[in-house]
DNA sequence: TGCCCGATTAACT
DNA sequence: GTTAATCGGGCAA
């Protein structure tokens, strides 16, 4: 008689949620829900690039690694970083414009003791707060390149509510520095980096 | 072919 | 605050 309610975090993001500008789409995703194999959580730290800008892989034009960006939207791009770590990307806009989010920090609902597992660190703001953190606590690799994401092994829901943004510019550049493209949830604990305050 | 450096992290002092 | 770890992309030669 009672039927057993899956609680979802919100609405599933399809393709054409991803088909829009970049600077619409990155603070779009702050409050929704990301997991992979059934694990993750909400996205509370995001950034945008465009492959008009010099900090972004695609400036320089297409190549094997970046593809994935020149593609259309709604697909993953994923990087290796500094040789160690893997990154994650949402490909937004339509095909060509080589626009990316990168996903940099969760606050982890969903599989805590296995990501903790994976982490090998108890603290729960250490599980995902950082792109190359959160890829090892959802093993993300390389073998994701290229997946749509409105399928398995992704999951992502809307925001179910209003979130509020905080935004500044993004971290670790050396090109394009002042972009004021990195967009979080305001007071998240699980911020890669606080926000200066206003 | 060789060289430099990066959309990072953790373990140091 | 500093730095080692570690490797593929991109560019010069």
């Amino acid at each position: 008689m009672h039927k057993p309610q899956i609680k979802k975090p919100g609405k599933n993001l399809t393709k054409s949620f991803f088909n829009r500008s970049v600077l619409e789409v990155a603070p779009d995703l702050i409050g929704a829900t990301l997991l992979v194999d059934g694990v993750g959580g909400r996205i509370v730290e995001v950034e945008a690039y465009h492959h008009t800008e010099p900090a972004a892989h695609s400036y320089n034009g297409p190549t094997p690694r970046n593809a994935v960006m020149f593609g259309p939207a709604g697909y993953a791009y994923i990087y290796r970083s500094y040789g160690i770590h893997w990154c994650l990307n949402f490909v937004c806009e339509p095909a060509g414009s080589a626009a990316a989010v990168l996903i940099r920090a969760l606050e982890p609902t969903e599989g805590l003791p296995l990501m903790r597992r994976r982490r090998g660190l108890p603290d729960p703001r250490l599980l995902c707060s950082g792109p190359g953190r959160l890829c090892e606590a959802l093993r993300v690799t390389a073998v994701h390149n290229g997946l749509a994401l409105d399928a398995p092994p992704f999951a992502l829901f809307a925001k179910p509510e209003p979130v509020e943004i905080a935004v500044g510019v993004r971290i670790g550049l050396t090109k394009a520095v002042d972009k004021p493209w990195r967009y979080g949830e305001k007071g998240s604990r699980f911020l890669s980096k606080p926000f200066p305050e206003t």
